[in-house]
DNA sequence: CACAATTTAGTTGTGCACAATCAAATGCCG
DNA sequence: CGGCATTTGATTGTGCACAACTAAATTGTG
């Protein structure tokens, strides 16, 4: 187990490769987990997460909706439409600002939450983890989104130089 | 802070969301700082982690290639063929077993490892976090994804009862 | 040898992520 | 009021992830 400081250069690239192939992967593996597991309730895992968001608040316009959950309207757009063909929400062009509009829960939608609850418990059973692993994990994940996102900005600002 | 089990049951589906969205957005927040970091490398994120297992292990097929990165031959193809497109690789079908394709590096490939040797640092830089944690984190992220890969597998056999 | 099963790539189709751009509605300022 | 910047969605285009399927070559078995 010698770590000669000499082996730099060519184990940087090993060690960033299991860096970002490990998160890569980790999330590969989650979106696995929630694609079977919402397969029976007809949900993809951004699309559960948008309903877990309207579940949890109400009605909301897309923005706020892409404020929450981080996704932008082309991301959201299409999804929405989909949600809405499926018959779990509606749109609803806001009155008072013509240019907003209101994602709506179907009777449909509102329906499916009971079926979701169950969804957590068996997610959090294939982590193998336990409560505070899962929270500690939470926690450093926060802290890593956080710092990156600083540093994505940081970054491209340093390319433009 | 009464729990009745009503409130329990919202409660699962709260931690959920943070919890899987937290992942999420640390694919996403690592996923943005790669774009912006290997923008000069004129490669994407997917297309970094082939010419990281290209640079240390020689030439290999697709079918290996697939294998280190646990893509399939749905994402790996297209990937590939825009990776020869941009000069850094080349396809040559093998003379002892035609169905397997062998992807090659060429010079110009070869040579992108240079300017690639920078990209591990600054990564590292934007998270914030020192040696310690990030391996910390990799093994925590490791074991995470063995037991979802183990729990996909039993979750879509419980599915299919 | 003949034939079935397996292996290896490729193709097609659906859905998500994100950048760039457009269009319409709103609000502000002189 | 008139004109312009801002806000909010929607659209388009590129690329990745993955499932389902096809095609071709190889391997194994009777």
């Amino acid at each position: 187990m010698t770590a000669s400081p000499a082996e730099t250069e060519a184990d940087w690239l090993r060690l960033d490769r299991q860096i970002c192939f490990s998160l890569h992967a980790a999330s590969r593996a989650f979106n696995g987990v929630y694609r079977v597991v919402l397969k029976d309730l007809g949900l993809t895992y951004p699309q559960y997460l948008v309903m877990l968001v309207l579940w949890e608040q109400g009605d909301l316009p897309v923005k706020k909706l892409g404020e929450q959950l981080r996704l932008d309207s082309g991301t959201l757009s299409p999804l929405v439409k989909r949600l809405e063909a499926a018959g779990l929400v509606r749109r609803e062009r806001s009155v008072e600002d013509e240019r907003s509009v209101r994602v709506l829960l179907t009777g449909e939608g509102t329906a499916l939450r009971e079926r979701a609850l169950e969804v957590p418990r068996r997610i959090m059973r294939s982590t193998g983890f336990d409560l505070a692993e899962i929270a500690d994990l939470h926690a450093r994940l926060d802290r890593l989104t956080t710092a990156l996102d600083a540093a994505a900005a940081t970054e491209a600002a340093r390319s433009r130089d």
